[in-house]
RNA sequence: CGGGGUGUAGCGUAGCCCGGUAUCGCGCUUGGUUUGGGACCAAGAGGUCGUCAGUUCGAAUCUGGCCACCCCGACCA
């Protein structure tokens, strides 16, 4: 009895929607489009934060924190990068509230108290940090600047979906200025492996890293990488993108610096985040119909203890021997939980912690004490196993490193299935009606096709893919000549 | 912003057509029995029925307005 999951098969998105709530890792909030991050959710994004936080640091990187709020006129600098964004700013005009004489006790908006000029709250922090850099850059000697922040942002979208789009979310988003524009493309290409190294090694999650159409582009950036990856129904979802700006940011807020000839040149910039949209890429790539999966890596309890007892003086002898496990285990840098509530059944632990995703249970019972031994449950492949007492904490590192390894191959498995080479549109239509997936196909490089074929399929080119090789072919929808295959999907 | 739906205890719901002060399950509290895959018994606590107005002797129920949220679509990370 208790939590039912709606199964993926029935309702994907319901199932999605369940295990958000039922795993206890968000919920809607008050405020329309906004979430509440519970505990457990927030320590499994506190967990990628510290990875990335690491690989950030490990390749120059140093965090600050700039404001929440963007005058107006600031946000506009850069016209490309505030018209994309233009939709779905809020904006702040006033600065203080009073008693409301109509209504006893209730505050309206002080007419007096408004803003000489709007402060929009920032749906991403380029104007901001750009304006800011300027003071900062003068000569070639401070560059390249490194810097990340790790911060919320708001975007007023139409329609959310805990986790995926929410109108705040939390993110990091790295800001880098260069002298050269060599030295920019490689930062913003440095930081898209890291992405994929991050989801491939922490989440387990294959990606595929590429470049975006024009159309698909960030606003303000010259070129846009990004990392997709493949959710079980068959539907993409990027999952981190890296930006090439240009000196786009360094024309808008007229950033220059010396260089060692005495001249005067513009700065070269990049931008990339990832978001707490990839604890839903986490959910949806490998999490079954009893709950999450969770990777290791990324898993707040590593291990769960539950012993199985009929009396308390069983349970005293249980704790024991379970307490002096944990210790072990912690003492390997392990997270671990020994479950001694007296008021639950094992049966109903059992399932609390396949709903929660964490990867190995320990179950420990008197006749378990008899003979030495405990039973390990592995959450991604439900196998069930006994083990010698004795030797169970010198196994774990390796057990966890196997279901971290299991869950990335299955998920890379499932991936490889989802991607179809089609030659026609006609394929291609029936391959996204019928298996869903990427699709890799040729297209002729303009924008006009790759709007049609979205009008007509709902399906976007995800990313040109980083390794594709040249090959020559003909455009699935207009019949002119292409070199290169694109990868085509409906998309998150 | 369009289309649909729903607001009743912490959660999920019945009641609404046909007006008479709210049903059931989960959860919670207390006590007892249980415990190798989601325990059971008993006794309890918990409600401005989204909100405002109207009709009526009487409104969860009828009428009108408003609000909120969810789902689907367009837009987007």
């Amino acid at each position: 009895m208790g939590k039912e999951i709606t199964s993926r098969e029935a309702d994907y998105s319901q199932w999605y929607i369940d295990l958000v709530k039922k795993a206890d890792l968000a919920e809607n909030s008050e405020v329309r489009g906004c979430m509440v991050i519970k505990p457990y959710g927030y320590s499994i994004w506190e967990k990628m934060q510290q990875a990335l936080d690491k690989m950030f640091k490990d390749t120059g990187h140093v965090n600050a924190y700039f404001p929440l709020f963007v005058p107006k006129s600031m946000f506009e600098a850069e016209e490309k990068n505030a018209e994309g964004f233009a939709k779905e700013c809020a904006i702040v005009t006033h600065y203080r509230l009073k008693n409301d004489p109509s209504r006893p006790g209730k505050l309206m908006v002080d007419p007096e108290a408004k803003l000489e000029e709007e402060l929009v709250v920032r749906p991403t922090s380029e104007a901001i940090i750009w304006s800011t850099y300027k003071k900062w850059i003068q000569s070639y000697r401070d560059l390249p600047l490194l810097i990340n922040q790790w911060a919320n942002v708001v975007r007023w979208e139409m329609r959310t979906r805990l986790f995926l789009r929410t109108a705040e979310f939390l993110w990091q988003e790295g800001h880098t200025a260069h002298a050269t524009a060599a030295e920019a493309v490689a930062e913003t290409k440095q930081m898209l492996d890291v992405y994929a190294e991050f989801a491939e090694t922490f989440m387990a999650m294959p990606v595929i890293k590429g470049r975006k159409s024009e159309g698909e582009r960030f606003p303000g950036a010259v070129d846009t990488y990004c990392i997709e990856a493949m959710m079980q129904d068959g539907k993409a979802l990027q999952a981190g993108t890296s930006h090439f700006l240009g000196q786009n940011f360094a024309d808008a807020f007229n950033v220059q610096f010396t260089n060692k000839e005495g001249k005067l040149e513009k700065v070269w910039g990049t931008s990339w985040g990832v978001s707490t949209r990839l604890m839903g890429a986490l959910i949806m790539a490998h999490s079954d119909d009893d709950g999450l999966i969770i990777p290791p890596k990324l898993a707040p309890i590593h291990v769960v203890i539950i012993p199985i007892f009929k009396s308390e003086e069983e349970l005293n002898k249980l704790s024991v021997k379970a307490e002096e496990i944990t210790k072990e285990l912690r003492k390997l840098g392990l997270s671990v939980k020994f479950d001694n509530r007296d008021t639950l059944k094992p049966g109903f632990k059992f399932a609390e912690y396949e709903l929660k995703g964490v990867p190995v249970r320990i179950a420990i019972g008197p006749r378990d004490l008899e003979n030495g031994t405990v039973e390990v449950a592995r959450r991604d492949t439900k196998e069930k196993k006994v083990m010698q007492m004795s030797s169970i904490v010198a196994e774990m590192p390796t057990l966890l490193d196997s279901i971290q390894q299991t869950i990335y191959d299955r998920a890379l498995k499932f991936r490889d299935e989802k991607i179809t080479k089609v030659d026609s549109y006609e394929e291609l239509k029936r391959v996204l009606d019928e298996k869903g997936g990427f699709v890799s196909a040729h297209w002729d490089g303009t924008a006009e096709t790759e709007g049609r074929i979205k009008d007509e399929t709902k399906a976007t080119i995800r990313c040109i893919p980083l390794d594709s090789v040249e090959e020559d072919g003909v455009c699935i929808y207009s019949g002119k000549p292409s070199k290169q295959r694109v990868l085509f999907a409906r998309a998150y």
